[in-house]
RNA sequence: GGCGCGGUAGCUCAGGUGGUUAGAGCGUUGGAUUCAUAACCCAAAGGUCGGGGGUUCAACUCCCCCCCGCGCUACCA
């Protein structure tokens, strides 16, 4: 079916895991992107919904609460609230931000399974699978780590040796132990429900390889084939867990539907939550966009069993294979639901030349960000949008951020606005000026005008973001080159009809950059669209010369966006650094313990406070300082290896812990009486040991 | 190992089904200008399109080999 045949839309955003805040990478995969489409569409005037929710099962969110010495439904609770308020501050507009713990998600997913039970679709098998007795519960592979039996690394995981890289199966490491409990896990027998995917692959090739071959983008066709090719399995679609959604069939306690078969269904869940909403008037977790004023409750259908409703899916490639593959088999086998149009999956990006990642602590979290720039979601949503990973992955910076606010949001868009209102503002008392006759540069610039909202919509229809951003902002600079090119400055003095006809123009350009913008920066647009005074437009009013009427007056010209300055740029970047280091020295884990020992052993070491009089460098020798210390006994020699962490200056007058009766040692030629006692950090760095208030020299330590 | 996606100016990225001097933004340099948040506007410099073969009148674009990065490899969500 081709696109125009389409009468209403169906757009869904991954629905983020909530064991954990998002970040950036989350946004630019897929929230930002399908917003922008999203508010493209409602503009357009095309009958669209878009919903999403947090994806609350799966054996993560227990294990985040094991980890944070709490209950997964507070858990639950506590990351749905953060994701929820962050995308509403970033003006991410779903109709619905659902919840997979709600009931009527699980009745829907129930619904579901037993839909294809009942078919006879699932095939039932009982395997065998490692058991944690202590925790009892079955282990998921990564859950298991043991002894890889390719290159012997003792900390290999059940899927896979992260030290060889070869493919695991938990049953072929050696010594297998539980992560949860420590001890070795047994081999117990455990039924499932298996979704046999390969009975569907000439389907899938005919629906996937045939018919989306160029639509589709090359990253997600390519990595679908190679599912395909790769040849498919069955597929457990239940878990021995007790978090989740419970297996809606006899006999089947303490299973739940395996997180990624309920988690897609949250889409149908939400959109049926929407209306039950929309038509009972009980709003919990519904922001309808459009007007629902004359929808039923049994409207969720029309958006997912009507064949003229196009399913578009936002993702990231980490959930290509769901998305397409084994979601799709499940609408198809159920013989109910309409199939994803397009799967518009977005590789990742990277955050200052390494991989984002939440765990090591190198990622900007979406709260972070609203935290520390509060009135800048736009900034956020432009610097995403210049370098979505749409092609291949991406790399965001904090250079970057910046650079695109001062040079472009700042320099190109905001100006422009400012100029043309500044100068109406100073030339006809913020009253928009008629147009007269009109000259060739004129004639130009209104048919460059013309042309923009139509580019920018073809973009936008193609997935290609990047390319509808950078349009836009070419419209502002349309704007820019206008007014440089007609200098209504000079022509204040001689011509003013000339300076109306200049300034109507530049202003129509920035009414319709109000119009265009709304899908990217909405809150942007709406800061112009005041200053302009003026309400709503569709987006094929975009373009049009005669948006404003002559005679009506602006509002104070204010700025659309503001500089960021170095510094703040700096202190982000410290920031990231020492969050990164601050995660790392939490994770390593401490050196063992060393082998006892008996007290006598240890009153041999004869340990005393000590005061540093003097430090001085060692030629040739990185690592050397010379010291003078008081030991209350004498004033003596030692030499120690502190010289890459402290400079002789900062040494000097610190009392110290030092081991005063270890034997003497000639060291660079100088003989060091003694030995500085001292920390070393996880990460390597050295502290000295210092009694917390002054004590005199040579007071014992023990 | 296998498969997939990438490797294009200093940086971030575009370049359907092969065809005139390989593009954009930023950065750099020079010019012009002063209405505007020292912003805008104009211009220039800058690339053996990862490497090597091949097909072709013609290849960044198709085929083969190699190197590098990323991802997947099916119970990590």
């Amino acid at each position: 079916m081709s696109t125009n045949q389409y009468n209403r839309f169906t757009v869904t955003a991954a629905l983020p895991y909530a064991n954990g805040p998002k970040h950036i990478g989350h946004l630019a995969g897929a929230y930002i992107p399908s917003d922008v489409y999203v508010r493209y569409l409602r503009l357009s005037g095309k009958d669209v919904i878009y919903v999403c929710g947090s994806d609350e099962h799966g054996t993560a969110i227990p294990n985040q609460a094991l980890k944070e010495q709490t209950t997964p439904q507070a858990i639950i609770d506590k990351y749905d609230a953060l994701i929820r308020e962050c995308f509403d501050k970033l003006g991410i507009s779903f109709d619905i931000y659902h919840r997979t713990s709600e009931a009527i998600h699980h009745q829907t997913s129930q619904e579901f399974f037993l839909t294809l039970y009942n078919k006879g679709l699932l095939s039932e098998e009982v395997s065998e699978q490692y058991f944690d007795e202590e925790a009892k519960v079955f282990l998921a592979d990564r859950y298991i780590v043991g002894t890889c039996p390719k290159c012997g690394h003792t900390n290999a995981y059940g899927d896979q040796c992260e030290k060889c890289g070869s493919t695991l199966s938990p049953r072929e490491l050696i010594n297998p132990r539980s992560t949860l409990s420590g001890k070795t896990p047994i081999l117990k027998p455990t039924r499932h429900w298996y979704l046999p995917l390969e009975k569907y692959e000439p389907w899938l090739r005919d629906w996937i390889l045939k018919s989306h071959q160029h639509d589709w983008k090359p990253n997600v066709f390519g990595q679908c084939k190679s599912w395909i090719e790769a040849g498919l399995q069955p597929r457990a679609m239940t878990r021995d867990l007790d978090w989740g959604i419970k297996v809606p069939l006899p006999g089947a306690e303490g299973k739940v539907l395996y997180v990624w078969f309920d988690a897609p269904i949250g889409y149908i869940s939400a959109t049926r939550a929407l209306f039950d909403e929309i038509t009972s008037g009980n709003r919990k977790y519904a922001t309808p966009r459009s007007d629902f004023s004359k929808a039923d409750k049994d409207d969720w259908k029309k958006y997912w069993q009507a064949k003229d409703t196009r399913l578009i899916h936002f993702i990231g490639k980490d959930n290509i294979v769901f998305h397409c593959i084994i979601f799709p088999v499940m609408l198809h086998t159920s013989e109910e639901f309409i199939l994803p149009d397009n799967v518009p999956a977005n590789e990742f990006m990277n955050l200052e030349g390494d991989k984002m990642s939440t765990s090591r602590g190198w990622s900007i979290e979406m709260h972070e960000y609203l935290a520390d720039f509060p009135d800048k979601p736009d900034v956020l949503r432009y610097a995403l949008l210049t370098n979505l990973p749409e092609t291949k992955d991406s790399e965001f910076t904090w250079k970057d951020f910046q650079a695109k606010n001062n040079n472009e949001l700042v320099a190109i868009l905001g100006n422009f606005v400012n100029r043309a209102v500044v100068l109406t503002q100073k030339y006809f008392d913020s009253e928009i000026p008629a147009r007269k006759e009109l000259v060739d540069v004129d004639k130009k610039a209104l048919a460059d005008l013309k042309q923009y909202p139509t580019l920018i919509a073809s973009s936008i229809e193609a997935f290609r973001f990047r390319e509808a951003t950078a349009n836009l902002m070419d419209l502002a600079r349309v704007g820019n080159k206008y007014l440089a090119e007609t200098e209504p400055w000079k022509l204040a003095k001689t011509d003013m009809d000339r300076v109306g006809t200049i300034l109507n123009i530049a202003l129509q350009i920035a009414a319709s950059l109000a119009i265009v913008s709304e899908p990217f920066l909405p809150f942007t647009s709406r800061k112009l669209k005041d200053m302009l005074g003026v309400g709503d437009w569709n987006w094929k009013e975009a373009g049009n010369p005669d948006l404003l009427n002559p005679g009506t007056k602006l509002r104070e010209a204010t700025l659309l966006f503001e500089k960021i300055e170095d510094a703040v740029i700096d202190s982000q970047i410290k920031k990231l650094m020492d969050t990164k280091r601050a995660v790392e020295l939490a994770q390593q884990p401490a050196v063992p313990a060393k082998a006892e020992i008996s007290f006598d052993d240890f009153s041999k070491m004869d340990i005393r406070i000590g005061k540093i009089l003097k430090a001085e460098r060692v030629e040739k020798s990185k690592k050397l300082l010379k010291l003078q210390v008081d030991t209350g006994l004498d004033v003596r020699t030692v030499m120690s290896g502190i010289a890459e962490h402290f400079t002789p200056e900062e040494v000097i007058g610190k009392q110290v812990t030092i081991l005063v009766n270890l034997a003497p040692r000639k060291i660079m030629g100088v003989e060091s009486q003694g030995m500085i006692l001292m920390a070393s950090d996880k990460d390597g760095s050295l502290k000295l040991l210092s009694p917390s208030t002054e004590t005199a020299p040579g007071s014992q330590v023990s």
